[in-house]
DNA sequence: TCTGGGGTCCTAGGACCC
DNA sequence: TCTGGGGTCCTAGGACCC
């Protein structure tokens, strides 16, 4: 049987490099991109990687950073992210063929080159998919190719942090010698499936660095931690564990949760922001043609005041399986409502759709309503078609008509323009 | 003053059954 | 004082991922 080998394709500081595609006063200069309601920084050049900016702090607290060296500051952009990752993929999917393309994340894709040995030299062809991908999309990627999706992961960070390598490190055909050298000196956290918790058990053991992950025994941390490290170990030994999923799995819940602006007191506020996240999140259900039966609802205080951290959470349980959005919105407002504690300041607030299955699995019980059913696909149906074609909430439900200012709504100060996704702001050339 | 959102998987422990 | 054993299913919580 033909040893397997893959390929990870991912692209470098994915948000900014999305944003400088459009713009081009942000290339040579630090940029980063802020997570919704602009609280932390999800993603930098590497500009700002060099002034020390970390990934995931506050912005307040590189405020200074900011002033002394003009950093570039955006809002998220997720439909923009979005459609730039739908393009990269195409690309990919150009490559190789149906079965051997996984869409991993939104900047991340495994690849099975399997069949694909037959080439002479995998990291050219390694080469040409990087200068297609830039060429055609203006992003620059970095890829990594092992026996493994591990070691492919892996392969793909030495690629990232060894300038030498020149985006592209090939783990099956580079000399075993100069890969094991640099694993010695790779922390075990950069490992796909050793977080913060499991590096820290592991270093106890002295098990520091990726080699000595490696040479450990595998059975032993198996029965000591889990049978993901165990598989762990084996798939960076160059054994094949994780298989490839080339079909995206239904989803098993969809959440839907925001931070505020500004914090709410009052059960109004908090009634529409729930409201326009239950229309978000079933939106979300019906386009994956999936049904629930059981919805989550939760609100909570500010989580770094610790003195006055309040949260509540319930399950709201349904008749039967839906995907009606006024039959799961006025679950939601009856959860609200029993959670709901007057005194407190709300910075979040969510909801999950819980016990979901795909719609053609439901078995309709007696008191199945065909008719209503109908009617609802139809309506949500017409209510997606008008919000795509004349822009995101045109058509709402009626506790979000309300035109009162709506303190729950997130910050967004530094948004660019949808470049990709509405006519008034596509790029004009002069 | 200001700290994201959306997922998956595994495990432990309790309820329940024969 | 001493109180079976083995199995399944469900849930909550932790850890991890991007």
């Amino acid at each position: 049987m033909k040893q397997r080998v893959f390929a990870l394709v991912d692209v470098n500081n994915c948000y900014v490099s999305c944003e400088r595609v459009f713009d081009p006063k942000l290339h040579q200069r630090p940029v980063v991109v802020l997570s919704n309601n602009d609280g932390c920084v999800v993603s930098r050049s590497k500009e700002a990687k060099a002034l020390g900016i970390k990934m995931a702090v506050p912005l307040f607290q590189i405020q200074h950073l900011i002033r002394q060296h003009h950093v570039a500051v955006l809002s998220s952009n997720y439909a923009l992210y979005a459609e730039m990752s739908r393009r990269f993929m195409n690309i990919l999917a150009d490559f190789v063929g149906p079965n051997e393309q996984e869409i991993y994340s939104i900047d991340e894709c495994f690849l099975e080159l399997t069949d694909h040995q037959h080439r002479e030299n995998l990291s050219s062809y390694a080469r040409q998919i990087l200068k297609t991908v830039q060429t055609w999309l203006g992003l620059p990627c970095c890829i990594g190719i092992g026996y493994s999706k591990t070691q492919a992961k892996m392969a793909n960070h030495l690629a990232k942090t060894h300038a030498a390598f020149d985006g592209v490190c090939n783990m099956v055909d580079e000399d075993p010698c100069v890969i094991e050298g640099l694993l010695a000196h790779t922390d075990v956290g950069e490992v796909w499936g050793v977080g913060r918790k499991l590096q820290k058990r592991l270093e106890q053991m002295q098990i520091c660095s990726v080699m000595d992950l490696v040479e450990a025994d595998d059975k032993r941390l198996g029965q000591h931690f889990s049978v993901m490290l165990e598989n762990t170990v084996r798939e960076l030994r160059g054994i094949s564990c994780i298989e490839l999923e080339h079909q995206v799995p239904d989803k098993q819940h969809i959440i839907s949760s925001r931070s505020f602006g500004q914090p709410v007191k009052d059960l109004q506020n908090l009634s529409e922001a729930l409201t326009q996240f239950t229309q978000r999140a079933v939106e979300r259900l019906y386009a994956q043609r999936l049904l629930c039966k059981s919805i989550g609802v939760s609100i909570r205080t500010n989580r770094f005041q610790d003195a006055e951290y309040f949260h509540s959470y319930t399950i709201v349980h349904l008749r039967d399986y839906t995907d009606n959005l006024l039959e799961i919105n006025k679950a939601v407002q009856y959860g609200l409502k029993c959670i709901f504690k007057v005194g407190h300041s709300y910075k979040k607030a969510g909801i999950t759709l819980l016990d979901v299955i795909p719609r053609q699995q439901y078995v309709p019980d007696l008191f199945f309503d065909a008719q209503s059913t109908i009617k609802n696909q139809k309506l949500l149906d017409i209510l997606i078609q008008i919000n795509k074609e004349h822009g995101k909430d045109r058509i709402v439900l009626a506790p979000l008509t309300n035109k009162q200012p709506r303190p729950w709504k997130m910050n967004q100060a530094h948004k660019s323009p949808s470049y990709l996704t509405q006519w008034a702001d596509v790029l004009r050339v002069q």
